[in-house]
DNA sequence: ATTGACACGGAACACTTGTTCTGATATTAT
DNA sequence: ATAATATCAGAACAAGTGTTCCGTGTCAAT
């Protein structure tokens, strides 16, 4: 919302720096910036750095070389993450087809240091309390990505035939078999023949929001 | 271990391009580091940040101002951690008397950007299935700091005076009552009269090791 | 057409900053 | 004691770097 203020050459400014210091982890000086972005002027450069700390993207430390602190709650890449539905226990992750555009409101945004830089993720709100071995409740978003394979230790969505549900479990492949770890560790893993499990993606991250709307839920009994 | 090849010196500049760092979040420049650590002259202080390279503290971009890089796996300052004992749902926690000694097998270590700045911290082991509420299971490491006061909002440490047990809950005072909110969205919040609990502290960290050894717990019927 | 705000490029300036040189002092080994 | 090494201080240099000034072009409003 507030990034429409930016211009391309500043979001490109932006972008390079938050980079930069990923990389390096020491900020940009002023021609890095413009050799960079194809600025030729260190004036020019100087002029949009002060645009972007007007509009609270970064601040600058006067006269000190490479003096550009990202403000985290605005720079901080956002990766928006479509809401694409819901997860059951009893029934296959639906993943969305190829690229289809979603809902503004049906999408999640969250910093790019707490999802990495995995591509085509969707968020899944998760239904039903069949998730609890995994310290997965009702209501809570889990952030996954599609894939057929994972390595081991991965916490993954697995869809098992034979009992038809889907799960999500710690994935081990151990002499031939699959170990599904639970990720409470008071309860005991399963062991299945590989043929019988299927792999639908790994979790990337959970989350639970503690909104206030939440927090007195007056149990009735219905 | 490494560290003992370190001079006082170069301890103390070490220890300040950490902080400053942290504090600015781009390294400091020769003569910063010198000024901080009283060393008149910069080529002192290059000398030293070269001995630092060369340990594997940091690394170096030649030619690059503030071009310093920590290695996290060495410079990252690491906290250690007192482990002090266990953490019962049947008992107040125990926290050690002042500042007292403890066996090098007995501290858990965890970089400072994991645990913050708080001093005094304790490190504890969950026992029991009495914090599942919590999202705790048996097993766990609560690291701790121990205070009567937390902010609202702050995952608390609560000895309930009336039911004589502790509790992990979310503490929040709203109108003179205080509410205690489990981290499991599915269960309730409970109300209580504030002279019927006593906060001990706050929990800054929680972990869980899935380590190879536990993660097939063959269960027997004992 | 005129004005003004805005974005840009080039150049120069002054300060910052890493590097290097010379030499002194302290520590250790032989 | 002597030599070798490590650590340090001061100074100067060259390159890096932020800042500023001037001029140009664009675009919308009057």
């Amino acid at each position: 919302m507030a990034k429409s203020k930016l211009s391309a050459r500043q979001e490109n400014m932006l972008d390079f720096i938050t980079n930069f210091i990923s990389q390096h982890s020491y900020p940009p000086t002023i021609r890095e910036i413009g050799k960079a972005c194809q600025i030729t002027s260190t004036s020019v450069v100087n002029y949009n750095l002060n645009k972007l700390e007007n509009e609270g993207y970064i601040n600058r430390m006067m006269r000190v070389s490479r003096g550009i602190q990202l403000d985290k709650n605005k720079a901080s890449r956002l990766v928006q993450i479509p809401l694409v539905g819901r997860i059951f226990a009893s029934e296959p992750v639906h993943f969305p087809e190829a690229a289809v555009s979603y809902a503004p409101d049906e999408t999640i945004n969250l910093t790019q240091d707490l999802v990495g830089d995995e591509k085509e993720i969707f968020a899944l709100e998760v239904r039903g309390d069949s998730m609890i071995d995994a310290m997965i409740n009702d209501g809570d978003y889990v952030i996954m990505k599609q894939q057929v394979q994972v390595n081991n230790g991965d916490l993954a969505a697995i869809w098992l035939i034979n009992s038809e549900e889907t799960t999500l479990k710690y994935f081990y492949l151990e002499n031939d078999m699959v170990r599904l770890q639970p990720a409470n560790p008071t309860m005991d893993a399963i062991y299945l023949d590989p043929s019988t499990v299927r792999i639908q993606g790994k979790v990337i991250l959970v989350f639970r929001q503690i909104s206030s709307q939440k927090t007195t839920p007056i149990k009735s009994n219905e």
